[in-house]
DNA sequence: TAGCAAGGAACAGATTCGTTCACAAATCGA
DNA sequence: TCGATTTGTGAACGAATCTGTTCCTTGCTA
């Protein structure tokens, strides 16, 4: 009972959903959540604008549709657990600095932008992709504590936001991705120093 | 020949300019600079838009003028050089954060929404402020090898990045300035271990 | 006193919004 | 299988808003 494989000359409701998300993405890129227009994202589908006023009451609602849409694409689906702090580390940044390629850089610049007025924005995002990340640096820390890797004490929790830091601050200050080199530069020169941890 | 003490009707150039940007700092903060209005902007400074076009071609200029003169007021004017690592660290620290309080949030929020589509507004924000912050830090490193206090060797530049990462971060992602509190404790648990510094 | 700029209003042109048509295609229920 | 209902496509609408210009009057300044 699939649906049929887009022969079909007009579009079924998830298939245009899609595609006014794509639509969306591209108008808000170029003119900004504030600047979007329905005319256009409509004409950029292949739609009208009735079919997207069913489905939205304004500009401003679907583009926060599609802004959650595209963080929960982004959440990382799994961790490495190698039974090593250092790889667990490596491993947990690349995972996250992974969920910064592609549209997200232009999801969070305007989320930026709008949680001026609507700091509730910005939480949504905190809590969907900031915290699952310091929750699994904790989970790392953990395990090594158990296996003895590094002492057994109270680690301070600004450590948990560097990393978090360090990548919100080289997208947005300087459009860059961290690559994998500098995930384990960041590891092997800040992190586990912090922690005591010898080698 | 100093102006009179404002008792005039009418406002002559400085002083109308300075009612301007005021007046055009309220408007992006309400509708960004994106849904900025010059007639709002003119409304709201007691003028007319013929005053303001005869300044400046379009919104987005007299924008970008006044996040200019914000971030040129924001710069540091001097730094502390006490004689003593820890000190001089939290001391630039502290001058630093105090540079986001007042108008910078919402101009920094704004030039990073813009910089999706002209990289130029950041790097000037960068240059002014980013680029200067770990100059600083330099010097202040440099001056505690000279001493003594801390081991003469290679520095990691990610260590540099770290404090304006962290300022950007929380600003940006959570809406708070550093407090005095939280740059001491920065210096005390991040920064001086990694430079290897024994009290 | 002459000249220039501020304050304020009005203008046409463009653009957007959100609504409402009409029509065709697809889906669903009987 | 057929008919009813939903839904996509496309166009047009009035109302509202913004732009950039122009004009005029008034006050300041040299």
């Amino acid at each position: 009972m699939a649906t049929p494989a887009t022969t079909s000359s007009r579009r079924t409701g998830d298939e245009l959903i899609q595609a006014v998300y794509a639509a969306a993405l591209a108008e808000i890129s170029e003119n900004g959540l504030r600047g979007a227009s329905m005319d256009r994202i409509a004409k950029r589908a292949g739609t009208g604008k009735a079919a997207l006023y069913r489905r939205w009451p304004n500009v401003r609602a679907l583009g926060l549709d599609v802004f959650l849409a595209t963080i929960a694409e982004s959440v990382p689906q799994a961790f490495p657990n190698t039974g090593s702090l250092r790889e667990d580390l490596v491993g947990s940044m690349k995972s996250f600095t992974s969920s910064f390629r592609g549209p997200m850089a232009l999801v969070l610049r305007e989320l930026i932008s709008e949680s001026a007025h609507d700091p509730k924005l910005i939480e949504e995002f905190n809590r969907r992709l900031g915290e699952p990340m310091q929750a699994e640096l904790v989970n790392v820390l953990q395990r090594a504590m158990a296996r003895g890797e590094i002492p057994t004490k109270q680690i301070d929790p600004l450590i948990f936001e560097l990393p978090d830091a360090l990548i919100s601050h080289r997208l947005l200050m300087r459009g860059e991705v961290i690559d994998d080199i500098t995930c384990e530069h960041l590891v092997d020169n800040v992190i586990l120093p912090l922690l005591d941890f010898r080698r």
